[in-house]
RNA sequence: AUUCCCAUCGUCUAGAGGCCUAGGACGAAACCCUCUCAAGGUUUAAACACGGGUUCGACUCCCGUUGGGAAUGCCA
């Protein structure tokens, strides 16, 4: 049997770092098995669904690289397909149409939450003999065994019991004549020839529903993993006064979608001691067997720490590419410097996101007025224009092709041993100098970045600044 | 209220009855390295929610308590 799983997400809203993982998982397994995975847009929920939505979705997914083979598959768009089964059942009694006004199913609950009962559609309309009128309204009910118990293996959470008599009969078609997802999940999962169904944890107590609609329906019911919840970092449901809750958030303040994913797996499931997964090795060791059963919380630090793990080790090329994004969206013009790649090279052990390292190496492709102020403070001495001095003036003597780390290295070195202090005593003026701040890379590969020109122009700058100021 | 689900360091997890003096990772602390900031290296602190069973033996199995979460929609 070839595996087949599905991500069916609702476009009410952007895709969430959960939803996110969900998706991973349902792939991971699809992908493991040599399966296939399909993308599906449940939006019978007319009022709530967006386009917007949509983009937003399909973007996070392709920007995490979760390709599907099969789809988008749009639910309004087989609308016909449930109403024809819908029509079906109500033919046969498998369902029937249901009369109750809105104002008689809200009593109904409350008189039942008074009595301490769990609310549930009393089936009055089930058994009724009352005569309507062909124009009057109704919707459609899901005729639920009242007797028995449904029984699932949850591949996440081992085996589930529910009794029928805790499950009423639901609506399957509204009033308005559009079906509700606990019909149309069932018969997409049935109609597409999805084995495995891996989902929120919040779909459990809907699988019992589901399960006796694909018996109703002469359907193999298929195998379910339910992925526990995502919590903050207070324990609470991750939300947006968290933080970044979508996975174009994540992208925007500046993560690679390989330290993303590497997270998520992470995230409710381990192999051994082992932390970092390429996508490779996610396919090849997952199972959803070993996933784990209760809800974990989000570590922005612990993604952090990825992040700037893949921003080290992938090829600068590579981590380039997305720098791009950051450097066009913070509008800096990197056209007449060096290569995006070798800032990458020079910037990755202290940047744990992309966003930082554009921010950080803006002064390498653009001119600043400011200096550090406790960093010049700290640095600048009554020696600090005879430093600069002579460092301009051996550096006059290295030329432009020349201008490389290796050979400016020897340069602040020397001019350290003849004026007898340390190196810091020369290269910290020279980096706040040059950068205008008190933390750089290197600072030889900085000024080799930044080049010879700006280099000289922004020392003798401050030099005469301070020699001006004495 | 009812039903269902969950429970190992602050966090993510390893652990499938003896391998546990409970391992790893993030974070924290200390030290080393060092031109800054990082990165890196070494080290330290830090957990089996509680109570009963079962067993020669329980973090691991069972029951209960407590604490979380979810569902009970003509939302998905």
């Amino acid at each position: 049997m070839t595996i087949k799983t599905r991500f069916a997400p609702s476009p009410t809203g952007f895709l969430h770092v959960g939803g996110a993982r969900t998706a991973l998982y349902s792939w991971l397994y699809a992908k493991h098995n040599g399966g296939q995975f399909v993308l599906r847009i449940e939006d019978t929920d007319l009022e709530r669904s967006t386009q917007e939505a949509i983009d937003a979705i399909i973007e996070s997914m392709k920007w995490l690289k979760l390709n599907w083979d099969e789809g988008p598959y749009y639910q309004t768009k087989r609308f016909d397909r449930y109403n024809k089964l819908i029509d079906e059942m109500l033919a046969d009694g498998r369902a029937y149409k249901c009369y109750c006004t809105k104002e008689r199913l809200e009593k109904l609950r409350e008189e039942q939450m008074k009595r301490g009962e769990k609310p549930c559609y009393d089936g009055h309309c089930r058994c009724s003999q009352e005569q309507h009128s062909p124009d009057e309204p109704y919707c459609v009910r899901f005729k639920n065994p009242t007797e028995g118990t449904v029984k699932f293996h949850d591949h996440i959470r081992g085996d589930v019991e529910i009794s029928n008599r805790e499950l009423d009969d639901l609506v399957i078609r509204r009033t308005d004549g559009t079906p509700t997802y606990n019909f149309c999940v069932v018969v997409d999962d049935y109609d597409m020839g999805i084995t495995h169904v891996v989902r929120g944890e919040d779909h459990v107590n809907n699988t019992p529903r589901q399960i006796n609609i694909y018996k109703a329906l002469n359907a193999k019911v298929p195998e379910f993993a339910h992925v526990s919840m995502i919590l903050g970092p207070d324990g609470a449901k991750l939300s947006k006064r968290h933080g970044a809750v979508s996975v174009m958030q994540y992208r925007d303040d500046g993560f690679l979608p390989e330290a993303l994913l590497n997270y998520l797996v992470r995230l409710g499931w381990g192999h051994g001691d082992q932390e970092l997964f390429s996508v490779q090795e996610m396919i090849d060791l997952f199972d959803l067997d070993t996933v784990s059963k209760s809800a974990s919380a989000f570590d922005l630090n612990k993604l952090k720490w990825m992040n700037n793990h893949y921003i080290k080790t992938l090829d600068p090329e590579y981590v380039a590419s997305h720098l791009e994004w950051h450097m066009k969206d913070q509008k800096i013009d990197y056209s007449k410097g060096p290569a995006l790649s070798s800032i990458v090279k020079a910037y990755a052990e202290r940047c744990s996101t992309l966003k930082e390292m554009a921010e950080q190496c803006r002064y390498v492709y653009e001119d600043f007025t400011e200096l550090d102020e406790a960093a010049s403070k700290k640095w600048f001495k009554a020696n600090t224009p005879e430093v600069l001095t002579r460092c301009l003036e051996k550096f006059a003597a290295v030329s432009e092709e020349n201008w490389k780390a290796e050979n400016l290295h020897p340069v602040v070195e020397s001019v350290a041993q003849e004026m007898e202090i340390g190196m810091g005593k020369v290269g910290m003026p020279l980096r706040i100098a040059v950068t205008g701040r008190g933390q750089s890379p290197g600072i030889d590969v900085t000024m080799e970045l930044i080049g010879k020109s700006k280099c000289m122009e922004r020392i003798e700058r401050v030099r005469d600044m301070l020699a001006g100021a004495n």
